[in-house]
Formats: structure tokens, sequence, C-alpha cells
DNA sequence: AAGGCTACCAACCGCGCGCCC
DNA sequence: CGGGCGCGCGGTTGGTAGCCT
């Protein structure tokens, strides 16, 4: 069955939106607020989609948006989140103040990309050029300009939740790998714009054993963000105190300890941490409270 | 001045996910 | 449980401004 389609084509403007169209966008969400975007131009008043609604509002016309070009502390953030967190534009908008997912993507597709080129690293896999990419990724992604999600078949919990705590256990050393390899500590994170981002104390046998170890223990970042999204306020929990998620959540909470190295007992902004915020460290930014906590670690 | 090329970025498209019935 | 709906996301497209020849 096909999906219906999300408006009334016939009768909706496309293109570049004009001022008064933005003008009755921003009248209509100033009294009514964000949300139902679907009737939102009817009830407004615009020939539009509501996704392009949604499009316009969250990445132009919203009031708390930063214009103008991005700071080389912000690119340094990107970057190092890009790292972290591959093409999720969104997770890398929500620790960047101001900034929206498309202009993040389109800086990086314009700027950034060229600029770690240009510093010898591989812009999709923070390597350093030249340096023999995984078969997985390459497979993933043959065009080298799309998503380079690393998949692991062990972690994926969607799909395959862990039944027992054996299986927990194994997930667990999975992400105390994905520590070990992927998170960077902050000396490891000041390492990731070198050219070469390996430790200088390894020998090459080491790097070559773990590069082995990285090609055979696939880890899914993106399973990873997941993660943290476990971790959320207690009113929102559903799952009951013995099902596997929450048993898995105890185990999430205790390896999100490890991963961040020293025990964090309170609600941390990362912003803070990346230095994106003037906000004293043990407090969250604005943009950290409006979070929902996804991204805090405890 | 005009045409071609490139960079930039707003906007679109298709898909996946979660929620609700 | 399955399907529809609304929303959000990531990838792509297309218009345009600026630069070069």
């Amino acid at each position: 069955m096909g999906r219906s389609p999300c408006c009334e084509k016939a009768h909706t403007n496309k293109g570049a939106w004009t001022k008064e169209e933005d003008q009755r966008l921003i009248e209509y969400i100033r009294v009514h607020g964000e949300g139902c975007w679907r009737s939102l131009p009817k009830a407004a008043g615009l020939l539009r989609c509501g996704k392009s609604c949604r499009l316009r509002w969250i990445n132009y016309l919203r009031p708390d948006l930063k214009r103008g070009n991005f700071t080389e502390e912000e690119d340094e953030i990107i970057i190092k989140l890009h790292s972290l967190l591959g093409n999720k534009w969104s997770l890398i908008a929500g620790r960047l103040p101001g900034r929206t997912d498309n202009e993040i993507k389109n800086y990086w597709n314009t700027h950034i990309k060229r600029k770690l080129i240009s510093r010898g690293i591989d812009p999709q896999t923070h390597r350093p050029l030249g340096e023999k990419t995984t078969a997985a990724a390459t497979a993933k992604n043959p065009t080298s300009t799309t998503t380079t999600t690393i998949k692991t078949t062990h972690l994926d919990f969607k799909n395959n939740p862990p039944q027992s705590l054996a299986e927990i256990n194994v997930l667990k050393s999975n992400l105390d790998f994905h520590h070990s390899t992927f998170i960077p500590t902050k000396v490891e994170a000041a390492s990731l714009e070198e050219p070469n981002c390996t430790s200088s104390s390894m020998t090459t046998d080491e790097e070559q054993q773990q590069q082995q170890k990285r090609e055979t223990q696939e880890v899914n970042l993106e399973l990873s963000i997941g993660l943290a999204g476990a971790i959320r306020p207690e009113s929102t929990r559903t799952s009951s105190p013995n099902s596997a998620e929450s048993r898995l959540q105890a185990v999430v909470t205790t390896t999100t300890h490890q991963l961040f190295g020293s025990v964090v007992t309170r609600a941390v902004c990362l912003c803070c941490q990346l230095g994106s915020s003037q906000q004293r460290s043990d407090q969250l930014c604005r943009n950290c409270q409006s979070s929902n906590g996804v991204y805090r670690y405890y």
C-alpha cells in the first residue's frame, strides 16, 4: 500500500518563501506555538505543506537561531561530535545552541570536509587519509559521501534485545570496547585533529592489531547515542524493573560512568564539557536543559 | 560584458519511527 | 497486531551569488 502524501500537492506553493508567508508563519506560531504541522498551513492561511512550514520555521525563522559564520570553536566541536556520532546532524545540532541540523550539514559538506581533507584526515572515518577503511564501512558507504554508520550485530538490541544477563554482559564488554576505541577522553579528543590520531606510544603491530580488532568487533555508534537516551528521567520510564531494558539500563548506567571516566552523580552539560558554552561545567545550559535529559549522563 | 564554473544554502523528498486507534 | 498518521531526520536538489576567464 502506498504512503499517503503529506499534503495536497496540487494546492501548495513550492520554492522560496515570501516575506508575507514568513510573517504569517511567525505570527501563527507566536500565537499558537509549534506543533501540529499538518494542520498548521490551513490554520495559518498558508498554501504550503506542513513539512515545508516546519522546515522553514526550524531552519530559518526560529528566533533563537544564531545567524552568521561558524566560529573556529564551533568547527572543532562539530568535528569532534561528527567523529563520535557520524552524520547525526540533529544530534550534533543539539549540542550547538542556535545552529540547525540543516545548517551544520551544509557547513560540513561545504567547509569542514575540505578542512579535514587539507589536514590529511578522512572526513568520514576521521582517520588519516590513505589508511585502509574497513570492509564494512566500505560496503556500507560505497560513495564515501554518505553516512558511515559502523554497524554491529552484537549491539543491535532494537532487533535483538538482550535476553539474559549473559547477553547483557556481552553487551557491556562491547561497550567497554567502544569506550576504549571510540569515545575519546579529553586528551584523545585533542589528538583527533592530528593527522596521526593513533596513540604515539603504540607500535605499528599494535596499531594493526587494534585495526583488526575494530574490523572484527564493529561498533554501532548510533547505538551509543541510544544508550544515552536510555538514561531518561524516571517519570518517562515505562519498563518493568526486571525487564531486559531496565536491566540493560542498570548496566548502561554503570558503563556510562566508566565511559566518561570519573563517576558523575548529577547531570553534566556536554556543551560545557566541549567548551561551547560559557556555563559552569556543573550546570546545564539552556540547550541541555531543553534536551529532555537525553544527552546528560549521570 | 558575457558566459562558465564553483560554492553556498534554502528547500524538497523519501523514509523510518513512535504513537494511536 | 496491523495500519494510518504525524513528525523528524538525512540525503539530495536546485536557485543564486560570486568569481574567473
